[in-house]
RNA sequence: CGGGCCGUUGUGUAACGGUAGCACGCGUGAUUUGGGAUCACGUAGUCCGGGUUCAAAUCCCGGCGGCCCGACCA
């Protein structure tokens, strides 16, 4: 893409009542526009980054056997009531609204109650479980307190897949091996997992714990504890230290999970969410199914969710310097952003050849731009290579520096494809 | 939902109760071309509604909106 093409402008200086990180470089940079407290448009560059994320997630999520689908966002009223999630006494950041011709509807916060009704008329044997399904959709909350740019909001993009089980077994095997496995996959690629932490969370009526994936970051609003020792594979995201949420972090929970005393305190956002819903939905939906014993018997349900829009802040606000954002290769919105100094043509050329070559690039083509304008820009957007034609170099030659790197080197043209793999 | 701070061109900021100014951006032209370059001429603003006053961005009342702290977060 080329910058002319752009109808976004970066600014200098970020709007003075944006306190945090990820808001102030992804409005500067123009990646999101903010329509009201909580709500975001996602503007091109932004929506690249969102759809990356989104790949990343469709592609493990369909490793694990999952099937993608779309729930609505209005939502039925009676659904709602079967679970007893439609009084605003049990749930009060509903967005709901008045039908024409009578009645309500909802704008969904969550999909449990959804794909619970949808499958009560598609399940009815062992022999259609376990299966796995799951949307990308938006998400409307009414929260009383948004904040942090799009760390919190009251509109956001999350993708939630949901399991149903045969029994308990089979959703336990699921959860523990492949929705961990597929989670860690995720945070890995998107670029935090160094800093993300499986969490033990609390659970509910059918398992003690939910698990969380914590990333670290003194910007979060979650505090949670980390073990200083390696306490093994089956405790581990990274190096095997174990993690805890601080509103299940007791004594008897430590002694539980054969913990010690070793752990401190942090601050982190939670970028991800797994929980075991065992009958808690199946029940009220009478979502069963007849077993290979004839029995008829509730399926076992699981809920895991990611939010697009959070984990693409919380990318924001733990990968950037004091120039700008620095993109993970994953989830760049652009592989490499080409800046021609005083010699357009010839850029043009590499433009055209790094795009037929199915390298993404954006190509700063403005002529009126100083060469400082452009190296601004460039630091501020954040893809991961930065390449530059103009006079300092041979008509073979390009410059090529990374966005994590200080110096800047010059290569032959000819490398420029190997370089950029 | 409680508490605090705050609303001035697209962004950042200034103006004692007395001419709404500056910088960036944007437009036109010229000079520039390795870190937000220079000059000239333009463009665009007091959140809304009342009140006080000869006069309100400024003071008062009400509303709306934003941010932060806390509560909340299936």
């Amino acid at each position: 893409m080329k910058f002319t093409q752009l109808f976004t402008r970066t600014l200098k200086n970020a709007p003075a009542e944006e306190a945090a990180i990820n808001a102030q470089y992804l409005i500067r940079g123009g990646f999101v526009y903010k329509e009201m407290a909580g709500v975001y448009s996602y503007l091109p560059l932004g929506l690249r980054v969102i759809k990356k994320i989104e790949d990343i997630i469709r592609e493990e999520m369909n490793k694990i056997g999952g099937i993608e689908m779309k729930t609505s966002v209005l939502q039925n009223k009676e659904v709602w009531e079967k679970s007893n999630r439609w009084s605003d006494e049990v749930v009060d950041s509903w967005f709901k609204t008045e039908l024409k011709n009578g009645g309500e509807a909802g704008l969904s916060f969550t999909n449990e109650e959804s794909y619970s009704n949808i499958l009560k008329q598609y399940v009815s044997s062992y022999k259609d479980l376990p299966m796995y399904l799951y949307d990308f959709k938006e998400i409307f909350r009414n929260e009383t307190r948004s904040k942090s740019g799009i760390l919190r909001g009251r509109e956001f993009y999350w993708k939630a897949m949901y399991s149903f089980s045969k029994n308990e077994n089979e959703h336990n095997n699921f959860y523990q091996k492949e929705a961990i496995k597929a989670y860690k996959n995720i945070f890995n690629r998107v670029g935090i997992g160094e800093k993300t932490y499986l969490t033990f969370a609390s659970g509910g009526t059918f398992s003690k714990f939910s698990h969380e994936f914590q990333t670290l970051c003194d910007s979060g609003e979650d505090i949670i504890y980390i073990s200083k020792n390696d306490y093994g594979e089956g405790l581990k995201m990274k190096e095997g230290r174990a993690a805890i949420n601080k509103e299940i972090f007791t004594e008897d929970i430590k002694k539980d999970l054969g913990l010690g005393e070793d752990f401190e305190e942090k601050k982190a956002i939670e970028v991800g969410n797994i929980f075991t819903l065992g009958t808690r939905f199946s029940e009220p939906f009478n979502l069963n199914f007849i077993d290979e014993d004839r029995a008829k018997k509730l399926v076992f349900m699981g809920s895991y969710g990611i939010g697009l829009s959070r984990l693409m802040g919380t990318v924001v606000e733990v990968s950037h310097d004091d120039k700008g954002i620095i993109w993970p290769e994953e989830i760049a919105p652009f592989k490499a952003h080409l800046i021609s100094i005083g010699k357009n043509s010839e850029a043009e050329g590499v433009y055209e050849e790094l795009t037929a070559s199915g390298v993404e690039v954006i190509y700063d083509d403005r002529e009126d731009k100083s060469a400082g304008e452009k190296f601004a820009d460039a630091d501020l957007l954040g893809c991961p290579c930065r390449l530059v034609i103009s006079g300092r170099m041979d008509s073979d030659e390009i410059e090529i520096k990374r966005r994590t790197e200080k110096e800047a080197r010059i290569i032959k043209k000819d490398n420029l494809l190997e370089e950029l793999k």
